[in-house]
DNA sequence: TTACTTGCAAACGTTTTGCACGATT
DNA sequence: AATCGTGCAAAACGTTTGCAAGTAA
């Protein structure tokens, strides 16, 4: 199943006229399995385990060209703006765990009526919108918890 | 009036034990007054039309301090996010334009049902909050439509 | 065989730090 | 008088670009 969705990135990325190569397959390996925020270092520091040859810069590359077909999208947090996550389409909304980078995608319909109501008040045209929220997931309330904090 | 704001911002400032000097209330007035998104080099552009003396280092330290104090805020954009914009107390959320970075603020009362659902159903302890919209405001609207676009 | 991709090194823009001087309290 | 803030220069950081060599199509 995970493997699947690497697959599926990597079919997209040749549908679009990408060559394949092994560092580009272990970067979207790496990427598309991720169910954390990864920073491009981040990436490159699990790829590099699985292929001792691979430079940074080739992940910078891969990102730019899965961010260009929609298949990732970049993860603003208070601590930094390098992350990236799975672009999960149907779920453009994530809930970032603040301890671990653990995300889980929530649909967003319930904001229709406040952005109409904004627009209409404010007599700007309104073309995009993030919302994002952040907390603790199970697992990290738990360890948090019992370290005594 | 919007000089009320700065001199207000001094006086928070001083009273957190900041001293005062000339660079600082420059860069506090420009930054205080804006109603649209600055960032570093931007804020110390318009400082220096007022203090030809001004470095670049003081502005990033002086928004160091209104940001720590929670009378500014960064805003993340698509296009980067080194800007900041005044936090104005009781309306956290707004709404930029894409094209001239002019702010509005909204309230998000209407966000708290929604929060609500998404730490039931994910099991997750949410923390904060970020919404933004993103559009063109009338002013930006009507010089885009005219010069043919 | 052609042209895209890689990895390295260097360049780049932004942000931070070290430090001597000057200014505020 | 003591300490904090300033401005400059240099360092640090993340990201992008130039290029020669390697590889996919």
């Amino acid at each position: 199943m995970v493997e699947k969705i690497a697959s599926e990135w990597i079919a997209a990325l040749q549908a679009r006229g990408y060559r394949m190569s092994a560092s580009l397959q272990v970067v979207v390996e790496v990427v598309a399995t991720s169910p954390r925020v990864l920073s491009p270092i981040q990436a490159f520091d699990l790829a590099r385990k699985k292929n001792t040859k691979i430079g940074l810069v080739t992940v910078y590359r891969t990102l730019e060209k899965l961010e260009e077909i929609g298949l990732i999208q970049r993860v603003h947090q208070p601590s930094g703006c390098q992350g990236f996550i799975a672009a999960n389409a149907g779920h453009q909304h994530i809930l970032i765990c603040e301890n671990c980078g653990l995300v889980e995608y929530f649909s967003g319909d319930r904001l229709d009526n406040l952005m109409h109501d904004v627009a209409r008040e404010s007599g700007y045209r309104i073309s995009g919108h993030w919302l994002q929220l952040f907390g603790l997931c199970t697992q990290c309330q738990y360890e948090i918890q019992s370290s005594g904090h």
